[in-house]
DNA sequence: TTGTACGCGTTATCAT
DNA sequence: ATGATAACGCGTACAA
């Protein structure tokens, strides 16, 4: 067993001549070990968990793509799961991957409060964390986090420097940590500009329900309470191009009446028409770069202990 | 160890006082049963694998989503392949979910060859097979079938009795079997109203490519054929949306001077303006019956050797 | 260079 | 109702 055991799996202590015809013999007999077993004798599993709130959202897509590319070159396989923003069904994930014994996770966007969150993630070998921050670094986990303030910055600046002078925000939910920090960069920009912030300026977008209908409604209360509107940042793409249509809808022109950027850039971004001015950031880099940090944690390669990346404004047809 | 394991796996033979005892102590010690083992000793991982194209396209994400959202309510997990359509990564995927020793497999739109898919087949205890079809019937497999024929033939009827005379078809590459077989419907279809088939109405569009460089190509291939084009069936809603952009940028109005279908109702059809007419399925809804018949097949019930999808037609503002 | 005993964490089987 | 033993399929450590 043991020669079979040293011939497959390439290591030293026998002939050339016998490895080959193990070798052969095992292909001919369709033989290939369990992982099962070799995870239960080795505590390896070479399997990763991937947690994103939807993989139906434009935005996690290529995130999950780019991180499964990586994962197969390096003969990774990875669990998806869907926590659907749902806490308890984050925790439930998180506890169904430690029994699964996997090697590592990346986690995105978790709304699991943080003192609960990090019980979970030192029972991993390795973790990244994205889209969240750890209040004290731990030695397992990486956070890879997009500079959503300075991206909201860029794009608000930009709105300012064109002329516009009464911008809105569109803003995600209460808990979304994007939609925060985006709201922070858009105040921080206005006041630069010398311009006053004004909470009638904000409207929140609540991801529940039909996102067209309440972003219809939220730029209909925007514009009755400004009419003087004349610029909106949405908090991602999806609400930006909804915004966009409902502009149009109301008589308004895009961007000649009202200038209109997003974030994120996601696919879609380029295919409808007008295209939307937005935040690029390259979503399957993210993927890609996830999944090659959790690779250099298993080999005990030292990485940042955090990464930032930085959007780019990209000026298209809406802004 | 025995009664432990009886405690937790909710067995008979020990008494309720113990049980609770025992769970308790469990539950303060954070142990739960490695799954790891637990698959050695039972050869069941409560595992299933999904093999996709590319996670990225709106067409594969929801099914996806629905797939896992059913494994999660029953406590399985979920692998995640992106094949890219490429053959040689089809078949380490499946070598690889076999070696993984999942209990079940969903395989959609797989390219490889018959014969050697049958060999990967019987390896599995259980697979569901999406827009494949088998020679004959294996016990262990389940295929669900989107009718693309018929869908094809509800598209181009409504484009001829909606007087459209001149209608192409913008197919996808020839290795895609649901666009043979639409290509097959959008034939009959031009049978039945006593319309003759023209190969100059026919376009194909490879995927590998940019895909709105390359529909627009097409687009402008079959105008320049065919100045009389007034109606286009196209093989997805991504390639159709792409041709509504072409026309309109080619001073054609849509749906007035040509109707255009796509098929699949992604999310994207109601998001673009004008909204895309196409053959509505439920990509969700597949997900989950294809999730459900792996555990059916689990649980030892007899469900049909095939289902077959039927496609609705949804006219929206394109055709 | 090759083979043997043991352990990984769990469940099935048989005994008590 | 409870416990002891073997087995699942492999890799590690050590002996031959």
């Amino acid at each position: 067993m043991m020669t079979v055991s040293r011939a497959i799996n390439n290591k030293p202590g026998l002939s050339d001549e016998l490895r080959q015809k193990i070798l052969a013999l095992a292909d001919q007999m369709g033989y290939r070990p369990s992982q099962i077993a070799q995870g239960l004798a080795t505590r390896q599993t070479s399997t990763v968990g991937l947690v994103v709130p939807d993989i139906t959202n434009p935005f996690y897509a290529p995130i999950a793509r780019g991180a499964e590319d990586v994962a197969y070159e390096y003969g990774y396989s990875v669990f998806l799961i869907n926590t659907a923003a749902d806490l308890d069904r984050e925790a439930v994930a998180l506890d169904s991957l430690w029994r699964k014994e996997i090697d590592g996770a990346i986690l995105c966007s978790l709304r699991m409060p943080l003192d609960q969150l990090e019980g979970h993630l030192t029972r991993f070998p390795a973790v990244v964390l994205f889209n969240r921050e750890l209040k004290k670094p731990l030695p397992n986990v990486v956070s890879i986090n997009v500079n959503d303030m300075r991206g909201a910055m860029l794009a608000v600046e930009h709105l300012v420097e064109s002329g516009r002078k009464q911008i809105a925000y569109l803003s995600g939910p209460a808990n979304s940590y994007s939609s925060q920090r985006r709201l922070e960069g858009y105040r921080q920009a206005l006041k630069n500009a010398g311009l006053a912030f004004d909470p009638q300026m904000i409207e929140a977008i609540q991801l529940n329900d039909s996102l067209h209908a309440t972003t219809q409604a939220a730029v209909r209360a925007l514009l009755a309470r400004n009419p003087g509107l004349d610029g909106i940042f949405a908090f991602n793409d999806l609400v930006a191009i909804s915004a966009v249509h409902t502009c149009q809808e109301l008589g308004k022109a895009v961007p000649g009446d009202i200038a209109i950027i997003g974030a994120d850039d996601i696919s879609l971004a380029t295919v409808i028409r007008p295209q939307l001015s937005t935040l690029h950031v390259s979503l399957a880099h993210i993927g890609r770069l996830a999944m090659r940090t959790l690779l250099e944690i298993f080999a005990g390669e030292t990485s940042p202990a955090s990464y930032q990346i930085e959007p780019e404004l990209i000026l298209r047809e809406t802004g």
